[in-house]
DNA sequence: GCAGAATCCAAAGATTGCCTTATAACTGAG
DNA sequence: CTCAGTTATAAGGCAATCTTTGGATTCTGC
């Protein structure tokens, strides 16, 4: 078997015209350069160089293997600098999926300011809601995939490194509380970046009796309502909300298209919960936001994270994107 | 650096799609793939492959290298191959230099024959006088150099085991004695492989009183004769050999024209000694042919040779047409 | 749900390969 | 003939590689 040390020496040995030229241009010893040709001509079983008195040359297969020899150390260089751009961020993609929302509002600023640092490294994006985006990820169709959750409890889940070869174990510890309260979102074996917790936000229509209670309600204060409720998740989220507040919410209209919403609260027909993030991109014209509380008196948030796998996260194109999202996350 | 192992193992891992598939291929265990992979992955400095659950899959910088791999790889076959086809004698080109005698005689079916037995084998022949022959053999301008010498001893050259492995001090010395014995032909760091023992042959005019003598004279009969010289070396060559009978010829005329000397001795302008093999492609129209002895009593002869360097006389191909030569002058 | 098969990683021991140092032999020039 | 430069060889130390072994994880089939 030829290998590419081999080459680099023999290719040094016909520059130079000599072992020793050879071995002061490599930055080795003499016999180093003896041993290596030897073990060359050894392993294509024919002699490569022939000795004249002062002088060396190559021999015929000397001369055929030069001439390979230059064209697979040249690709061998260009292969180096190619994967070499994309670990020195001048190359490069990241296959970016996210909910709708979060491609609104955090997405763009944190992809303008990673083309603005790193020109090379380009960014795509895909639209997809969570559970799809999270398979898109294992299936090896993106790096990065936004997600949200619904924490029913206050504790903010713990921190993992990101990026920085986390184990195993404390991956899994870190998420285990957050897993067993959120059902169908097991992110134990992958690297959770916390991006935004994103408070839930009540909409009132514009003539509410609570409108002016001081910008606050608790969930329990609108059992009476009507409700609108947004996407199949949001709208589990908030039956569960509503349960742990002791009722059950009257649900009339369902949609995730948020201006829809808002019309629909603005109209008189009911009272919504959305997550404020959401709101950032509608006008709310008609109706009065508040925040809300749940029953323990915190206020209720859903938690923005960025998600990928410990392998990429590894990928410094994706370390660096993840950042880029927690810092477009983190003046919110 | 990246080494050809590395992408080998690249290869069989991104075909097979894990690692145990990939030992399996490759012959080897399992950690050893893993150990391998792990090496690339620092030497590039970045993730190559990514585990998903149960499968894995290249990452950006895998895909990148893998795509450079398949030409490298592919160009390392090619170069195998062609050097494989050089040293199994399928292809590969012998440089032959000869003088004009030996290169109408000797060199025609040794070159038939090996075009026969090895078509692949190409050989390219070059017309010169031994002394450029040899230059020409230490300049790296040819593989094998056809020349020849006047031993002045009846003692044949202690024959070297042709192009084997022959220590140089076993080559040395058995050169050493002809060496000695006749000038300007250092041959002792060369492959010397004996080709034929020529026997010099008088020529003279068909009328000529010895030329009924069995066929055999010695030479100080033809002291009182005229002489027509051949090459400056044969004609060097003849003044030592009278020299040994006693006497100094009287020559008038010399040319390296075969067929013009035996004009000349046919119009009986003189008498004429040649190396057998120089006749043979000469119509001896009107010239009588005798054996010619020595001082001594031994007869003379031109010692016809294959040179090499010891280097090339590895080279298959160049051994084989040694070969070749050998047999096309053991039948003579 | 639970063994079973298959996969990967990690650690440890043995082997192999490579490089260096030191020495000897050879070549060509002054 | 000596000297500078080159290559080959041998021996020692070091690093890399492979294999073995054991353990953890995942998917599969019952």
């Amino acid at each position: 078997m030829i290998e590419a040390r081999h080459l680099r020496v023999l290719r040094a040995v016909a520059r130079t015209g000599s072992f020793s030229a050879a071995a002061r241009e490599l930055g080795c010893t003499q016999p180093a350069i003896s041993q290596q040709m030897k073990a060359l001509e050894k392993s294509v079983d024919t002699p490569l160089v022939v000795r004249s008195g002062r002088g060396m040359q190559l021999s015929e297969a000397g001369r055929v293997l030069l001439k390979h020899a230059t064209g697979i150390l040249a690709g061998l260089s260009a292969a180096e600098e190619e994967v070499a751009a994309i670990a020195g961020l001048r190359a490069g993609r990241v296959r970016l999926v996210s909910f709708p929302t979060a491609s609104s509002t955090l997405v763009p600023p944190a992809v303008a300011r990673l083309r603005d640092s790193h020109p090379g490294v380009r960014v795509s994006l895909v639209e997809a809601e969570p559970p799809e985006a999270l398979a898109m990820l294992r299936g090896g169709e993106c790096e990065i995939a936004l997600a949200f959750r619904y924490p029913q409890c206050d504790g903010a889940v713990a921190l993992p490194a990101p990026g920085h070869g986390t184990p195993r174990e404390a991956r899994a510890e870190a998420n285990l509380e957050a897993q067993q309260l959120t059902a169908g979102t097991d992110w134990s074996d992958l690297v959770v970046t916390p991006l935004l917790d994103d408070p839930m936000v009540g909409l009132l229509p514009a003539g509410h009796p609570l409108a002016g209670s001081g910008g606050a309600v608790e969930l329990a204060e609108l059992a009476g309502e009507q409700w609108i409720a947004g996407c199949p998740q949001c709208r589990g989220h908030l039956v569960e909300l509503c349960a742990a507040a002791g009722f059950e919410p009257r649900i009339d209209f369902a949609t995730d298209d948020y201006p829809a919403v808002v019309g629909l609260v603005a109209a008189g027909l009911g009272v919504a919960v959305l997550p404020r993030l959401a709101l950032q991109s509608v006008r709310p014209d008609g109706v009065s936001t508040v925040s809300v509380r749940t029953a323990s008196g915190a206020p209720a948030v859903r938690q923005v994270v960025a998600l990928t796998l410990p392998d990429l996260a590894e990928v410094p194109a994706v370390a660096l994107m993840l950042e880029r999202l927690a810092g477009s996350a983190g003046g919110r």
